[in-house]
DNA sequence: AAACACCTACCTACCAAGTGATAGTTTATG
DNA sequence: CATAAACTATCACTTGGTAGGTAGGTGTTT
């Protein structure tokens, strides 16, 4: 793992447990075991980390997710997919979605972070605009948005209540 | 209205855009004529002052929500009236709730900030859960978490695709 | 009435620590 | 030798917080 992935990773965790604000390029230069003037050789300022944190969680998101078309053939439902992979994310690392909680601070943020952000919300509408159709919803759109709201929503609340038992119970 | 008054609306303001650290008491000193020196004063330290804001918040929200069996008494939905109450919020204020935004980072927020969103959320889920339960639905605890999981999440996300019809669609 | 203590709500002046960023330099690798 | 990836050293600025001072009001004692 280079030092820049490092970076990348260390930076998320941060982000992912307090939002934009909550990672220094000391602190995290520190935690690699290099100069923070070093880390700006790597990403120019601090919006170019943050964008290129947002677009690789995206990408990274998005993979997992996988393709609407093969989950149906595999005899499948996408939502309880798209479900399962939200609830490892908390689970698992027991953090925030890195672009829900980046959302819900998004005016304070510089504008080449905020595209990211949009960009993870538009793929994820679309996404789950396909597998509700491909589930024979009426109102697909609608779906969609209900889907990923609540998810999200859930996800905030566990963390604020310090228990992740309330996103099973939203979620089952 | 007073000094402190004023500072914890500037205050308010600032958290709801872009959480806990998008504000300095040099700012919001500034923006209601004082030292910020002086607003040490009102709050010692910024951890009070993030605390009397969201129990406040708390306080104010719950007075809007009313009583659920008023609200029944009056042929009304609770549902729809704290439904009504959250889209309220975003329209007007273009802002995110600000227990939710706090909530999301909630790992990196001083303790005492954490117990005042802790019991926003409690709250929140008391109230929900007794209107469902006057509403006759029968698993009110899976309803409570769900309706307000929607919200949040349904503002979040209007925010970060910065389109506030998301929140309408959702909701509808 | 005058003197006193006390309180509120501010002030000036300062501090140590941390912030993102820059210029120029060195070291290691292919 | 050239490039990549680090370095040293420094900058201007912001951060939350502290120490101590002060003007004006209230109340209480002599």
């Amino acid at each position: 793992m280079s030092k820049k992935e490092e970076l990348l990773k260390i930076a998320e965790n941060k982000v992912r447990q307090g939002g934009y604000n909550n990672f220094s390029f000391r602190e995290i230069a520190n935690e690699v075991g290099i100069k923070s003037a070093s880390v700006h050789y790597h990403f120019p300022t601090k919006a170019d980390l943050g964008a290129e944190l947002a677009h690789q969680y995206t990408d990274a998101f998005l993979a997992a997710l996988g393709d609407v078309d093969d989950i149906k053939a595999r005899g499948e439902n996408p939502i309880d997919i798209y479900t399962q992979i939200f609830k490892g994310a908390l689970l698992t690392d027991d953090k925030m979605c890195l672009c829900g909680l980046l959302g819900a601070q998004n005016e304070s943020l510089p504008e080449k972070v905020q595209v990211e952000v949009k960009r993870f919300f538009d793929k994820n509408l679309t996404w789950l605009h396909a597998a509700h159709t491909a589930n024979g919803e009426a109102n697909p759109a609608h779906a969609a948005i209900t889907t990923v709201s609540l998810l999200e929503g859930a996800m905030m609340i566990s963390k604020a209540l310090n228990d992740h038992s309330y996103f099973t119970l939203a979620t089952q």
